[in-house]
RNA sequence: CCGCUCUUAGCUCAGCCUGGCAGAGCAGCCGACUGUAGAUCGGCUUGUCCCCCGUUCAAAUCGGGGAGAGCGGACCA
């Protein structure tokens, strides 16, 4: 695999192809990012955006975890207190699960984001962006909800970060794109440059296959999960015997095909799908599009798909889970 | 600061006028059917009715006080 396809595999989106591809003419020493709200536990969304990273460290980027506490601060997380000891959990949670350490720059927000050139900075952005366009960046926001002055603040913040973390490419999942497009578009306006961007896909509701998978509400699979709990969330989940379900005349997405797409095979050579010998014995895959096929196709039954994922998504998560009870 | 509206199940809301067992839809959970899930069928759970005081045999409902949220406060001066 050449450079520019490992460091855009399973990206749904890039922006643009030509600065990426300038990136990946002499990755060594490049910088990707990514921000992450500290949250509780280091869940399955978290976990996709971090593949990218290591794809990225095995181009030889340089990547840098923001931990965005300041942030979460704004978004109403909690006392910075209770913010921070969120955060230092989730970065030994982020190295338990396969960043390298050595190669791996964490950044705490509140490390540059209260110094005064940055605030002066960030209110020079604010002059240049509409309360209704950082509205719409911030992708959480639900129509009805009344919106703060942080969570317009919020967005504007994510853009200044690119350049204060120095950073040649931005990676976020797809929800992310309205801020970076925001960055794109505001950024030059200061006399900064428009950031390189890529975005990760969003994992389907487990349950339905609608929409994304919520980790504040409904099913996630997170760091915390028991073996126990993995089977039986990925035993529950949606999974027709096809990677382009309609449902009640919707499309939908198949979660279990997702998950194997954007976290087993991007992590493990080889798949075996055991399954007892009345029903055909076991298989065995080297590459997602092959077991994709066979479910398609009705060789590979659902359920012996969801036995092997169960099996891989605990091996990727045990040395989280180990962190944490330690 | 002033005015109007809203606050009831996880969510959206009905009930309030005219006081009498706390409701619906969706979600969720449990079974049946499927070698998974979904769909379908059957069953079940869910409450500080925003708070306090008062009236009453009886208050989600009526009266008073308070809190929170939303919207509005144009023109002239």
């Amino acid at each position: 695999m050449d450079a520019y396809d490992l460091i855009t595999r399973n990206a749904s989106e890039v922006v643009t192809e030509d600065e990426v591809r300038a990136l990946a003419d002499d990755p060594e020493g490049k910088r990707a990012y990514v921000g992450y709200e500290p949250s509780g536990v280091l869940h399955i969304g978290h976990m996709l955006t971090a593949n990218k990273l290591i794809d990225l460290q095995d181009a030889g980027f340089e990547v840098v975890v923001l931990l965005a506490d300041v942030h979460a601060y704004l978004n109403g997380k909690g006392t910075f207190e209770e913010i921070r000891e969120t955060a230092e959990r989730m970065k030994e949670q982020f190295i338990a699960y396969g960043l390298d350490e050595s190669q791996t720059e964490f950044v705490l927000g509140s490390e540059f984001q209260l110094d005064e050139s940055y605030v002066l900075d960030l209110h020079a952005l604010e002059l240049e962006t509409t309360l209704s366009r950082a509205e719409r960046a911030m992708a959480e926001i639900k129509s009805g909800d009344s919106v703060t002055v942080a969570q317009a603040v919020y967005p504007i913040m994510q853009a200044l970060d690119i350049v204060y973390l120095d950073v040649d490419l931005a990676i976020g999942g797809m929800e992310q794109r309205k801020v970076h497009m925001l960055a794109r578009d505001t950024l030059p306006n200061i006399g900064e440059e428009s950031p390189t961007c890529m975005h990760t896909p969003l994992i389907a509701d487990l349950a339905t296959g609608a929409g994304k998978m919520s980790s504040s509400k409904g099913v996630t699979i997170s760091m915390e999960d028991s073996t126990e709990d993995i089977e039986e969330k990925v035993n529950s989940a949606f999974c027709p015997p096809t990677a382009n379900p309609t449902e009640d005349g919707e499309e939908r997405e198949n979660p279990v095909l997702q998950i194997f797409e954007y976290h087993v095979f991007p992590r493990f050579e080889r798949v075996v799908v055991e399954r007892p010998d009345k029903y055909g014995g076991n298989l065995d895959y080297d590459d997602y599009e092959s077991l994709e096929a066979d479910l398609e196709s009705g060789e590979l039954h659902p359920a012996d798909a969801k036995g092997a994922l169960a099996g891989y998504l605990d091996e990727l998560i045990a040395p989280g889970r180990k962190k944490i009870d330690a």
